[in-house]
DNA sequence: CAGTCGGCGGCAAACGTTATCATCGCTGGG
DNA sequence: CCCAGCGATGATAACGTTTGCCGCCGACTG
């Protein structure tokens, strides 16, 4: 493999020379800029990543580590942030943690190591280490949270207002007249599903509904949402509708409502969480809460690199509109009209 | 941050012996070893990353291109070889390429640059640059192909085997007395498509049945599935059943029969390939093809490592099992009963 | 024509590590 | 008692790059 001296002499020009045209080739004229590139070509030079890091102690790289990628929202944020990162000339290392926060400790070795320049933590994880190693730096610790953040660190976070987001799904289910709710929530260690719950019950409270909302935790896992969706059921009768803090919960969720007889909407109403692509594809298609994927990944990087740079002095959490997402596993409660009242049962019920 | 040198001042050691405690303890003296060890916790040192690399020419990195992470299959192949790559002491570098060859030759310098030791293809493209990397190097290229391949290049591979598991798939609409089936397929420039078609055919060929088959191309996302759904459904009448390459498209497709109003499996079946988490829970639930995912994942590192460690000479293509999921989306064609005989039509039908 | 200025390119240091080789002291055997 | 040998540690040479500094040379101006 060619080296920067082969090259140098190859063009008859020394090292400092080569390392001009190829990083500042206005800096050198015309004639020698074209004989330098003449041989990198003629030898298929490439600059070698490791001396280049060695000696401008920036690695282009930046660490993202995620709980679950096979999570469909997890890893189109991935997908975003990987896009932007490129586009800045920075690569993605990836860091599955799979909800160890012993695997995030190892990982977050590599950003003391100097091996990536920043540090995007999505999923609520945030191990010692890696509070550590923000406390030691001098100066901004080069960490950005994305979608969920840990409370008890000062890292700036970019993510969507849960509380308020919870608080439009619950919302728009009590406009539909619904009030005997039950919310398949997150692990209770997450800041993100603390508040969202916090957004519906604070909701519940203005409607003065609070003993009427039932909660069962889920690990955002389709399974679990099956099994919240059966504890759910067992202890608390006459609910209306489900809240669930993710989109897979939900399609869990709706599994055991079909296999129990149970007609969606018809019989209960379903709100998800984040519009992953199946969301649409359910049956009947899910109403769910959007998040914005693509700019999430965006701002993240933006504010993880403005840090990496040093162009901010005080870095600050970046907050993004969500969406409220209607589609057809909504519908008043059984027993009433349209406008969400309720209605004699003699009366045809309409629906949608 | 500390370096070496500062470990080896406070603990009145040369730098040969600091580096010799960390990476072979034994082969220095208990007591050294210990005033090495205190100096090391001490300063909080880490060994860095850029100088390793530089001295020792490994990276400990591999390069994973994938022509599309949020793609669920693809998501949790990805994840079998963070965990497979992590446990040999690896990090994964992560390429989304969406299916841009462009990009895709942009992250091959990554390999030329040394910043990756080896290189895992996931999607059939391989870019004129990643062809050339791998027939420059002297011996075997650093780059191992996974569930897709290129033809061209001869590169070593892992992946089912996709011309029968096409074969499985239609053979079990065949034996539930299916005989006019649509194909949803991939790209034309998808080798594994390809396979995957010539799997289809060669079983209808047998059954003297290839008129009856009729071949939608699509791109394996959702809509690719709605719009070649449409496309089979318009073209082709008395279709029973349809076969789709892989889970995505087929949720599409029947996402279009269900607003036809057509009902899955009674009027029509369907078969996906992949089954990706999903797959249980659509209505009903998907019979489909399932692929190894972790087995390829683990296999696939395990082979590209085997080539960078230079512990095989000649690298071989690995062909992992799949097997037929059948769920509840598949069913005798109306018309028939249980055996797949062609019944009465006055006969009760009766299905699962 | 001489002096100065600016553009271009070379020299060399430094980044942090590992591995090879040399050295030194000690031990055990002849 | 001497020397061979061995175990432990130190000195040092790379690995490949970027960049500050300086010198040279040509051109332009007075």
């Amino acid at each position: 493999m060619a080296n920067i001296f082969d090259v140098a002499k190859r063009a008859g020009v020394s090292i400092a020379t080569v390392s001009r045209v190829l990083s500042r080739p206005d800096a050198v004229a015309p004639a020698t800029r074209r004989k330098v590139m003449q041989a990198v070509t003629h030898l298929g030079y490439t600059t070698n990543a490791a001396g280049k890091h060695l000696r401008t102690q920036r690695s282009d790289k930046i660490l993202v580590t995620i709980p679950d990628i096979s999570n469909p929202f997890y890893s189109r944020v991935l997908q975003s942030i990987e896009e932007s990162a490129q586009r800045e000339g920075y690569s993605v290392l990836l860091a599955d943690t799979q909800h160890d926060l012993k695997r995030e400790e190892r990982y977050t070795l590599m950003l003391r190591r100097r091996d990536a320049e920043g540090f995007i933590v999505l999923g609520h994880g945030l191990s010692d280490v890696a509070f550590e190693v923000s406390r030691e730096t001098s100066g901004l610790a080069h960490i950005v949270g994305a979608c969920e953040f840990n409370s008890r660190a000062n890292i700036p976070r970019v993510n969507i207002d849960n509380h308020a987001a919870a608080r439009d799904a619950i919302e728009h289910l009590y406009s539909l007249g619904h009030r005997r709710i039950g919310v398949i929530a997150g692990p209770v260690d997450s800041a993100l599903s603390r508040d969202r719950l916090e957004g519906t019950t604070a909701r519940a409270k203005v409607q003065r509904a609070e003993k009427d909302l039932v909660v069962a935790p889920g690990d955002f896992t389709l399974e679990s949402g099956e099994k919240a969706a059966e504890q759910l059921l067992a202890r608390a009768d006459r609910l209306t509708a489900i809240v669930c803090f993710n989109d897979q919960m939900a399609i869990g969720a709706m599994d055991v409502l079909r296999r129990r007889g149970l007609v969606v909407p018809d019989d209960l109403s379903v709100v998800g969480f984040d519009d992953i692509s199946f969301a649409r594809y359910t049956v009947p298609p899910l109403t769910t809460i959007a998040q914005p994927v693509r700019e999430i990944g965006q701002e993240t990087v933006r504010l993880l690199l403005a840090i990496v740079r040093g162009q901010t002095s005080s870095a600050v959490s970046v907050i993004l509109p969500h969406r409220l997402v209607v589609r057809e596993s909504t519908a008043p409660p059984a027993g009433t009209n349209k406008r969400g009242r309720r209605v004699q049962i003699e009366e045809p019920v309409s629906r949608r």
